[in-house]
DNA sequence: TGAGCGGGTTTTTTT
DNA sequence: AACCCGCTCA
């Protein structure tokens, strides 16, 4: 195999035989050719939008497996999701035409828990630690802040758990954090108190939180050079997508990594050598990052944009590749998506230039409401389907997850297939963190939060008396409040609840006993008929504890689902999976759904169409940012990314009128449609029509719209001289009135009332049951599809 | 112990 | 509007 020199050098290199090198060029410019094909110690690779980053950094793979100049197991990739990361293997596997079996390719925190587990007993946890997600890191640092008092001056439990992340994110401990606190603040001084305990109880717990998987390898690596010298010969091409997001954790893993292992860590055992170089040590990692700082979008988890504009600073005799056409987006698309960019000051220029045409206009719609908005949507998506887009290739973005309510409503209504990608999340339902909690308590018996939050769920009359005592008895012993709960005999409680945790804990410890030789489902059903669980939500006479019943054999099938993927996989894979699963790793691309999801979410992705709503201001950018610095500018960059991920068609869309926190407020139009040139939109209905309805609307409406241009793109005729703008063009008011019509029928022809859309005719009649969609003909709003159990309509 | 009620708070984005 | 919390009463 070819030795990797510190010397940058272009490979002419023998990349295997010369077909398969061709195969991995194909249909690429000489931009993402020389992407592939640069060998040396640095390469940034600078991927505009839709530039076909994703296809160059996985030919680059192919490229290094191919030419033998890697083996499988010496590459680390790093991607922004599981699903990417899943979707780069099988790529390079298809490119190589082998299983690449030893490749890392995951995200950052996959590959610190797989680190983790192996090497946790170095510094006092054991590798069946625990993962705390965000609701876990809350629900622990509530019962803190409770304890110590924090409220009394002011400190809120996510005013901690922010500072507590941040802190994390940068590397800082509680001594780094006191050696440097205001101890005459009493404010500072209880923060550190918390986040003292905070980490004591993890330890205690033997858990790690999210930040912890990142902060907590790099303190390994950095504590115990041997243990780093292991990944550093192991890992010789290390390559980073997203890198415009990675914090300051992330970088000095990278860091870490990249270094060369100290000689005296390299054991004797070490047989690596054909890595050695000519002075008998072994050379650092190449390295090759992947990212746009125009992208960049988590800056408030710690992302940190300097790591890849001092990239060429921070690794000498680094190689940069700018990759700017597009392969994705029609010209129409790119030239918003480009002059929204600008108006960024203080970035690289860069223009994204595609030869596909200009293609559509980008539409436009103010609606009356978040509903009338949503109703807009919901009509374009029927529209594009008809003219033959499938759902699945139609996305809906948003930058607040409060927004889908609306459109959920609506789409529900309009019988649209749809689905919500993140947001609350399966694994957030209550019913199922409590059964993990259960499998928690099992893998990882010296965790007392999953203990304690299924003590009593099933109720099983331990109620927070008896806990407090359970509690009590551990602190006094100093043993696990697992270990209290097995001398339960000796705390003198009642027989009945003396019987009840004897029974769970039994329970408990007998499948933690056989966790190691069970597969997970029998693990699972096992637990499920012991403790009833699924029996007391059947039993409850609460109707959505019927649905619950339904989710927790929902998670059984998804249990089942993972050992037919991973057949050797035993419960604690099963939870670091289920731990790490992020949003975008749930899209199912063949489900002939529309998608709906954050801008967020959105990185990454792309769509024939995509709808941007809430372009308003506060929503977009969000009036949290404004505060920040930095923070109007992200939001453009969020914009920025909405936008791009569009190959065809874009909607932008805005209400007059939002409601928050239950009550309506008056929303304004987002600074950043004044950014796009004017002739690019075609508005159906633009701010300035929706203010010009006069009468009854807020002033404030009125007074913006002398500030608004909207140039060509609105209808000719001042507002004024055209006759009033009729009401029909308001018909679309959409409220959210839902009614249940019972078995009503309709048939092609009739005709009938709906509150909203006034009076129509039907001309379709599909589906069965429940599902029975018709399409009706409004005389005055157009044609809609109304789901006809739910619709408010009446027969006339 | 646990159901039910009233009052306060909430929404920025996520691994 | 929806959720969480703490309090009261059975």
């Amino acid at each position: 195999m070819t030795s990797v020199s510190g010397v940058p050098v272009t490979v002419p290199a023998s990349a295997g035989p010369g077909d398969t090198r061709d195969r991995l060029l194909e249909g690429l410019n000489p931009q993402q050719r020389e992407a592939v094909e640069y060998r040396g110690p640095a390469l940034l690779i600078v991927a505009g939008a839709g530039s076909g980053k994703t296809s160059v950094l996985t030919r680059r793979i192919a490229s290094l497996l191919a030419s033998r100049e890697a083996w499988p197991s010496q590459i680390l990739a790093i991607t922004f999701t599981n699903k990417a990361a899943n979707e780069m293997r099988e790529r390079v596997e298809a490119l190589v035409g082998q299983k690449a079996e030893g490749m890392w390719i995951s995200t950052f925190h996959s590959a610190c828990v797989r680190i983790l587990r192996r090497e946790a007993e170095h510094f006092g946890f054991t590798r069946n630690f625990t993962i705390y997600d965000s609701a876990d890191s809350r629900a622990l640092i509530k019962r803190i802040v409770k304890d110590l008092d924090a409220d009394a001056v002011g400190l809120t439990v996510s005013a901690v758990a922010n500072k507590i992340s941040k802190l994390k994110n940068e590397l800082s401990d509680v001594e780094s954090y006191a050696r440097q606190a205001n101890f005459n603040d009493p404010n500072e001084v209880m923060f550190l108190e918390c986040f003292r305990q905070y980490t004591r109880e993890l330890q205690r717990a033997n858990a790690f939180d999210f930040d912890d998987l990142l902060a907590q390898t790099v303190y390994l690596f950095r504590a115990f050079p041997g243990v780093a010298a292991i990944y550093q010969r192991r890992f010789r091409h290390i390559l980073v997508d997203e890198y415009q997001d990675t914090n300051h954790a992330q970088y000095s893993l990278i860091r870490e990594l990249t270094r060369s292992p100290e000689p005296e860590a390299l054991g004797p055992g070490d047989t690596n050598v054909r890595i050695l170089d000519d002075r008998g040590s072994v050379p650092p990692a190449s390295l090759t990052v992947v990212g746009d700082s125009d992208q960049s979008i988590y800056a408030f988890r710690g992302a940190d944009i300097r790591n890849i504009v001092e990239f060429e600073r921070d690794f000498p005799n680094t190689k940069v590749i700018l990759l700017e056409q597009n392969y994705r987006s029609t010209q129409n698309i790119l030239d918003a998506a480009n002059s929204v960019i600008s108006n960024n000051f203080d970035r690289k220029d860069k223009k994204l230039f595609t030869t596909i045409g200009a293609g559509e206009k980008i539409v436009g719609y103010t609606g009356y409401s978040g509903h009338d908005e949503a109703q807009f949507v919901a009509d374009e998506i029927n529209a594009l389907h008809k003219s033959g887009i499938a759902y699945k290739d139609m996305a809906v973005f948003y930058r607040t997850n409060s927004q889908t309510r609306a459109l959920e409503e609506i789409f529900i209504r309009s019988a649209l297939p749809y689905r919500i990608v993140g947001g609350t999340k399966f694994y957030e339902r209550a019913e199922i963190k409590d059964v993990m909690a259960y499998l928690v308590c099992i893998a990882n018996p010296a965790d007392p939060l999953a203990l304690r939050r299924i003590m009593n769920v099933p109720k099983r009359g331990i109620g927070p008396a008896t806990e407090a005592a359970l509690q009590a008895h551990a602190d006094r012993d100093e043993v696990s409040l697992r270990e209290s709960m097995r001398s339960v005999e000796l705390l003198g409680l009642g027989p009945k609840v003396t019987g009840a945790i004897r029974e769970l804990v039994d329970l408990l410890d007998e499948l933690t006993g056989i966790q190691e030789k069970t597969m997970v489902p029998n693990l699972l059903q096992t637990l499920l008929e012991r403790t009833k669980y699924i029996d007391a939500l059947r039993a409850s006479r609460d109707p959505q504890d019927e649905a619950r019943a339904e989710n927790v054999e929902e998670l059984l099938a998804v249990a089942k689902e993972f050992q037919r993927n991973n057949p050797g996989g035993r419960l604690l894979d099963f939870l670091t999976e289920v731990a790490l699963v992020a949003a975008a790793d749930e899209l199912d691309d063949s489900s002939g759904t529309v998608s709906l999801m954050t801008l967020h979410t959105a990185k990454g992705l792309e769509y024939e169409a995509v709808f941007i709503t809430g372009v308003e201001e506060d929503l977009l950018p969000h009036r949290m940012s404004a505060g920040e610095p930095g923070g109007p500018a992200e939001e453009r960059r969020l914009f920025y990314v909405g936008i791009t991920r569009a190959r065809k068609r874009l909607y932008l869309s805005l209400a007059m009128t939002r409601s928050m926190f239950g009550d309506v407020s008056v929303a304004m139009p987002s600074r950043y449609l004044q950014e796009i040139p004017p002739e690019l939109i075609d508005w159906r209905q633009s701010p300035g029509d929706a203010t010009s309805r006069g009468g009854t609307q807020p002033r404030a409406l009125n007074a913006r719209r002398e500030k608004f241009s909207y140039g060509g793109s609105l209808p000719p005729g001042p507002s004024a001289t055209r006759p009033a703008i009729r009401q029909h063009e308001w018909a679309n008011k959409v409220t959210n009135q839902v009614r249940d019509n019972g078995d009503l029928t309709l048939e092609k022809g009739d005709r009938i009332r709906h509150v909203d859309f006034g009076d129509g005719r039907v001309v379709d009649v599909t589906g069965a049951g429940t599902k029975r969609i018709a399409e009706v003909q409004f005389d005055t709003a157009g044609r809609k599809r109304l789901l006809i159990k739910i619709a408010p309509i009446e027969k006339l």
